[in-house]
RNA sequence: GCGGGCAUAGUGUAGUCUGGUUAUCACAUAGGCUUGCCAAGCCUAUAACCCGGGUUCAAAUCCCGGUGCCCGCACCA
């Protein structure tokens, strides 16, 4: 569907909406209705089965989210979102302002707008210094972290992390000490991140509040061991940046242990199969709409030695966008922070053995997926619209009607009361015709939708039996009313990877 | 941030150019009748002119400002 069709389902079903929508609405800001907060849950729980599966030594914590200013200035993003960039629109190159304006301003440019510098720019005619042309912007704003204050002296200054990856950071030193004291550790973090985006758009594509998951992993550069022989036969598809240089944008398909031949680290590639295993057949995308888009050197940020995206093909924005990463990061992050902090994170792994950790972080976009999950499996069949999402993703799982609420209601209920007491979230409804009913289930991508009938109440062969109807094939089956919750239990359980 | 377009019930819309009845229709939702396994039918109900100012006897309609959304460009450390 197009991006408007699609959220106005969305809308109309109460999975997400504008914040603060009776005032007009405040840009990049959204809320989730019971639908959409539910489904945002279950992602999550998808997501944490999934990743901390891997490893025995992966664990999810719950930093704060507020940073105080040393962390901010250690890691690198105060800096450069103090330094104002111009850029040309005809070569695309970017130019830091103080750099542009020397000559026009020795004093620098601190302390002036973006607006301003940008006035500069123009009424000096301040050229391109590449391509000569006259076509510098306005620089974007100096800072897109939210910052405040801390307590009522107004001097403790934070900021609002503008991504989760800076807490796990802060947490290694305490998280060795509190684990075993070996490599790889791993620190995952489900937590929000806070922007001042110059222009959100696209809905839940570019959001100034929104959710990462994200999985930080400290290993020995010298020795990463994992299962890889599990994964050396998975075909991904990938967009390397040789072939992206052709000019080429289809992916192609390389196995595992071909991208380790080509020089990919083991673990790397070991870690992408899982990515794409996660969105392939935990989400349930498509196949041929996920790529891994290899980055170049100029693209990536200079501390990543690796960066694979992960795309998925958007068919409400017209093209591939990122839904995850994964990016080797080196001894950056321990680095500046060891600098910042004053102590040396390297951890002593025997004697004479000390080591500062590399980290590989894989990012994953809580909301962007979940509009993936939108984008991709809801959609029109015939007459109805249908949203096929993985039962354990389905907010409600299974609908109860009465086929006829004066005869059947009171069986119905009480079979709602059984599920429950099973721990399987139950919906029920009575309203209109079956058919109805069954539709507004499809909506909602609930999967299964029981119906207690005649057969159901009366005295007979098939006394306490329901109908269970499948979502996608709407194929119905006759069965037991106690078969139901341990039929449908571990199809609710969120997959998770094999154990080695 | 720049340029262009748009804004009417929950959703999609008619009406706007050319100001003038109780703001159109469909779907959805709720209640009722009927039916009883895939959005059937009939009756009823709820529900809207983005916000503020101006022009006018009179503004959904014209003018100004604001806000939001969409598209393109830029941005996305």
């Amino acid at each position: 569907m197009k991006l408007d069709e699609l959220y106005a389902v969305l809308r109309r079903r109460g999975v997400l909406w504008p914040s603060a929508e009776i005032y007009g609405g405040a840009q990049g800001l959204f809320d989730y209705g019971p639908l959409g907060t539910s489904l945002k849950r279950r992602l999550q729980d998808a997501w944490r089965s999934w990743f901390l599966g891997l490893s025995d030594d992966y664990h999810l914590i719950e930093p704060a989210e507020m940073l105080p200013e040393a962390v901010v200035r250690a890691s690198g993003h105060l800096e450069n979102f103090t330094d104002p960039e111009v850029s040309c629109s005809a070569c695309k190159n970017s130019f830091r302002a103080e750099t542009l304006l020397e000559k026009i301003r020795p004093q620098g440019v601190d302390g002036l707008t973006a607006e301003q510098i940008g006035e500069i720019v123009r009424s000096n005619q301040v050229r391109c210094p590449t391509c000569g042309a006259s076509a510098l912007g306005v620089p974007r704003p100096f800072n897109l972290m939210f910052q405040t204050t801390l307590g009522t002296s107004g001097h403790e200054r934070v900021y609002l992390q503008p991504e989760t990856a800076q807490a796990s950071y802060l947490s290694f030193a305490r998280m060795w000490d509190v684990g075993r004291r070996a490599l790889p550790l791993g620190i995952a973090v489900i937590g929000r991140a806070y922007r001042n985006e110059i222009a959100p758009r696209q809905v839940l594509f570019r959001m100034r509040v929104f959710t990462q998951a994200e999985l930080q992993i400290f290993f020995d550069p010298r020795s990463f061991p994992v299962p890889f022989s599990a994964v050396a036969s998975e075909r991904l598809p990938v967009l390397r940046v040789a072939r992206r240089e052709l000019g080429e944008e289809s992916p192609e398909e390389v196995t595992a242990a071909e991208l380790v031949v080509s020089g990919l680290p083991e673990f790397y590639v070991f870690h992408l199969v899982h990515m794409l295993r996660f969105l392939r057949d935990v989400l349930r995308y498509p196949a041929e709409r996920i790529r891994f888009l290899e980055k170049s050197e100029k693209e990536r940020a200079f501390y990543n030695r690796l960066q694979f995206d992960a795309e998925f093909h958007f068919e409400s924005l017209g093209g591939f966008r990122e839904v995850g990463a994964v990016h080797y990061r080196g001894d950056y992050d321990l680095t500046r922070h060891g600098t910042g902090a004053g102590r040396d994170f390297s951890v002593t792994l025997g004697p004479d053995d000390r080591v500062l950790p590399h980290v590989l972080e894989l990012t994953f976009g809580v909301d962007r997926n979940l509009w993936a999950l939108a984008d991709a499996l809801l959609a029109k069949d015939g007459e109805r619209t249908l949203w096929r999402l993985p039962p354990y993703l389905a907010p409600v799982p299974v609908g109860v009607f009465p086929l006829n609420p004066k005869e059947h209601r009171e069986a119905a209920r009480r079979l709602v009361g059984e599920l429950r007491a099973e721990g399987i979230v139950a919906g029920y409804d009575e309203a209109r015709s079956i058919g109805r009913r069954y539709a507004r289930m499809d909506e909602a991508g609930t999967p299964y939708s029981v119906t207690v009938d005649a057969l159901s109440v009366d005295d007979g062969p098939e006394h306490g039996t329901v109908t269970l109807r499948d979502r996608d094939s709407k194929a119905q089956e006759r069965l037991a009313a106690s078969a139901l919750a341990p039929r449908l239990q571990p199809l609710l359980r969120p997959p998770v990877p094999a154990y080695d």
